[in-house]
DNA sequence: TTTTCATGTAATTATATATGTTACGTGACG
DNA sequence: CGTCACGTAACATATATAATTACATGAAAA
């Protein structure tokens, strides 16, 4: 495993729940989209809940269904339910007594900090509805392209 | 996954450097800042060598020593040469088939990208210097309180 | 010239973090 | 009350990075 992908991942299969509105999807079925595990999909959607982006029933016919019109979701209010580790610099310790480390790390917090901003700002004024127009002219193809259940692919 | 710290660790043994300069250090001492191994500092510096910012000699009386004024190396100029891999988004597949995830990953990317250049941006302003000059006042406090070799403390 | 010291680097091991998987509990629907 | 689907803890696997070991190379000193 490389990098933290939660973001993508969640974009990824919002997407996909778009296509299909007001239906319940288990978490089985979302985990095909994303090429994962469904355990992997009910932790990573359990910050979108909590966020009040999707909904989860049990039971049957139960699954996840998408509780916001796409335009109301920006990538910035799902970054943020998610608790992803966005971007970072690594430091050599967290809380040094050298002088002159506290300032390396001062300084390069710093300039992480206001990179941040900008990706979060940049992130927020992308919403669902965005990326979905940008698929839309071929969502035909893109039915049929793609993103089947590979989990259960014969 | 385990951030790099490379920069942080970098700039930390570059300004202990400063306080003695033209004399060359060797890697034990430099790593006695850094609370690291021998190795990890001539793997680190090797690209800071590469890059002209500092020189190494073998043998006796050998080591490393700064070649450039404070004022001539930003930071940026040691986040290239260190190649260190800033900061960044993990995505789900690099070379997805599905048409929704290469959309994604696009949106992603861009925004990536942008935040990205801030901080190189922000990083070329910041100099050496300027760090040292932040801790310069107090720079008999830092002599007396630290960073000694704990590889060799009694 | 031989010894010693310090870098250069490959190979190996250790550690941290994220994802993948298994197992089992809980609630809802039939 | 049995089945289905989420909720979650526990454990396994994967990968990225640092730490360590080992040895070669080159330079200065004895």
């Amino acid at each position: 495993m490389k990098r933290s992908s939660r973001l993508s991942v969640a974009l990824h299969v919002l997407l996909h729940m778009a296509e299909q509105p007001d239906k319940a999807l288990t978490s089985d079925v979302l985990a095909g989209w994303a090429a994962t595990n469904p355990v992997v999909i009910r932790r990573t959607f359990a910050g979108l809940r909590d966020a009040g982006i999707v909904g989860s029933t049990k039971g049957h016919g139960g699954g996840w269904t998408l509780l916001k019109p796409l335009d109301a979701v920006s990538l910035a209010d799902i970054q943020a339910a998610l608790d992803d580790p966005v971007l970072a610099l690594g430091k050599a310790e967290e809380s040094p007594g050298c002088l002159v480390e506290q300032a390396v790390n001062a300084a390069l917090d710093d300039a992480v900090a206001e990179a941040r901003r900008l990706l979060d700002q940049r992130l927020s004024k992308i919403t669902l509805a965005d990326l979905a127009a940008r698929i839309g002219p071929r969502r035909v193809v893109l039915q049929a392209a793609g993103c089947k259940d590979p989990h259960h692919e014969s």
